[in-house]
DNA sequence: TGCGGGGTCCAAAGCGCTTTGATCGCGAGC
DNA sequence: GCTCGCGATCAAAGCGCTTTGGACCCCGCA
């Protein structure tokens, strides 16, 4: 069933079924409803192709995942990611097209993806601090929005970011004031955009506190359980070992639970863990009370609202860029106690303490 | 850059570009190259639309993700699938089109995309036992693969799956093998199809050893951490408790697991716990030796494999659908042994026995 | 010398839609 | 009574590609 088709159905040309369909004006309302009708018994669709040939748009949205090719590994982040993404796209009428791309031909990709004209805009995922695919996607004039931030890129571009910085100079605080001294960060891949500003703010607390930073506590690889474990295992093992963890994930965070587990120490008491938690469905950190202590931020919902984002691109292109930051919760659980030895002093709270602006 | 222009650039007439670059051998060597080399310089790539339009393929394939209204859940195996689905489709050229879908409007989803004609093709992720999607696609005449199977369904249709009962018969009788007796299911959503299959295997195993199956001891929801927990935790107080679990995720056995720790019962020493493992990249069982007991199959491998299974029913739409059963491997970790209080007989041998066919 | 037949290439139709620029009545205004 | 304006509808062009049905040239054979 086509335009044509049911045009002749109705006697009316393809012109007039169309604007009926598409709500303009110049059709006579007692025709339009005939014409409805009929497109609903008849179970008439436009085809999407024809229809984005002729109106130059796709209606339909790129995400690439990048895939590591050493380490074939699809950040979980992003299934929740596009779960909020999809649900904004479902109500404006767009589809998501999914390109799983080595990130060996990551440039021509993107170059393909912008030729074909495919999509009407693009998602930019797991961005670098230096990351040249912000130069290649400005020079196709394709909407985009990139979920993070480029630290080395110096013109504008619209992206959608937690303060990743701010939430772990707050945990580290946190865990200092705690009596923490000797601190681990278990961060994600070194050349990741978030994981250079979330060691940025680590880093910033211990200089603030006038603490050393301790290159053999800061580890950094790809977010897995396994990572947690092996770096827990070995960090634990040292002669002088940290009294607390902050990990950039809550699967490396019970990674690195289980290695406490296998070494006999018990979390919080010999051992504290703070953790960001991007509050993935199937892995809640706890159902009422939080397991363990966290900064915390939705990334459905930043799926949802960098959608958002777009489709407001999209419609109104002459709009300067947007750009938004998130602020990250931090939560208090049951992963964090003073440090051992440690006797809390009534001036310093170990609630989570305001940071200064 | 369009056919037309590239053609003028040419001086040559869109026929004959268009089948020099789609490798057709009515056009002389030499032009072919002419053709090739100015494509790659004016970086022309065709319009994905119109070529749809003119042959009737979209070179796309869709997937459906289901997301459960009530608890908001993307299954965390779908970002692995699709990894792996995803490898395929770019090596034949294919994009993917997933739509996020609530399950409530599923039904009309199904319809639509046919409808539009947006795909080549459609994966069914997540069948349940009794699941209308594959009357509905049957009608629609669009080539699809379902994840997993649909018990209730009579007519045939092409699909990919793991023989789940199978599995969890096998990991049911080795751990009676061990000295257990009661033995907890902690099993995924009850409507679903393999979590029907993996029941009827662990009842198949109780029963072929003469246990009874108690009720009490079978829980389905959601694969969450926190429902392998709560689960665990009722569980462990029960009067006479489970000194076994057979869970259906790495997640949910990690939420067997903390509950465990939390009421200081040691694993395996006082409780063993077997899972199914979906190889998930970001979340192995364990880096050489695996950690828990599992039934193990990589979800990725089998996003490849459907994949490919799609793409020869398109190239080929005369063939018999293609019907797969992946077996599962049982591997064994440091999450069973024996029964408190079992000694075990030297018969009875507790590593993985096979099963008579 | 004439003719059939490859080997190359081309013009044009068609895919299903939107949109431009008419056309056609019909009542209002002079 | 004629025109003007307007509401409702339509024919046809065009989006960028593929594909059908020739056209043209040149070579070899009778």
């Amino acid at each position: 069933m086509n335009l044509r088709a049911l045009a002749a159905e109705l006697g009316l040309s393809q012109t007039t079924v169309s604007r009926a369909l598409n709500g303009y004006p110049e059709v006579a309302e007692s025709t339009r409803r005939r014409v409805e009708e009929a497109a609903r018994r008849l179970n008439y669709r436009p085809d999407m192709r024809a229809k984005g040939l002729a109106t130059g748009r796709t209606m339909a949205i790129g995400h690439i995942l990048p895939v590591s090719s050493r380490h074939e590994i699809v950040n979980p982040v992003f299934a929740d990611f596009i779960a909020g993404a999809g649900e904004t796209y479902a109500r404006h009428g767009y589809d998501l097209l999914l390109s799983v791309v080595r990130d060996e031909d990551e440039a021509r990709h993107y170059r393909d993806v912008a030729a074909k004209r495919s999509v009407d805009g693009l998602i930019v995922h797991a961005p670098r601090a230096e990351d040249r695919r912000i130069a290649l996607l400005r020079d196709t004039g394709l909407p985009f929005v990139v979920h993070g931030r480029v630290s080395d890129e110096t013109l504008p571009y619209a992206f959608l970011d937690i303060d990743n910085r701010r939430a772990f100079e707050r945990a580290t605080h946190f865990l200092i004031d705690l009596g923490h001294r000797r601190i681990a960060l278990v961060n994600g891949l070194a050349s990741m955009d978030f994981a250079i500003r979330r060691r940025n703010g680590y880093l910033a607390a211990l200089a603030a506190r006038g603490l050393p930073a301790d290159p053999a506590l800061i580890r950094s690889d790809e977010m897995t359980e396994s990572f947690g474990f092996a770096t827990a295992r070995d960090l634990l093992a040292l002669p002088d070992p940290p009294t607390a963890f902050l990990t950039s994930s809550l699967i490396v965070a019970m990674g690195v639970r289980r290695a406490a587990d296998a070494a006999g120490i018990a979390v919080p008491r010999d051992l504290s863990i703070v953790t960001h938690d991007d509050e993935l469905a199937y892995l809640r950190n706890g159902s009422d009370e939080p397991i363990y202590t966290a900064t915390r931020s939705s990334v459905r919902e930043a799926g949802r609202r960098a959608a958002e984002m777009l489709m407001g691109m999209i419609a109104d292109p002459g709009h300067p860029l947007p750009q938004r930051i998130l602020e990250a919760d931090l939560v208090l659980g049951r992963s964090t106690g003073p440090a051992p030895g440690h006797v809390l002093s009534p001036a310093r709270s170990p609630s989570p303490a305001p940071l200064p602006p």
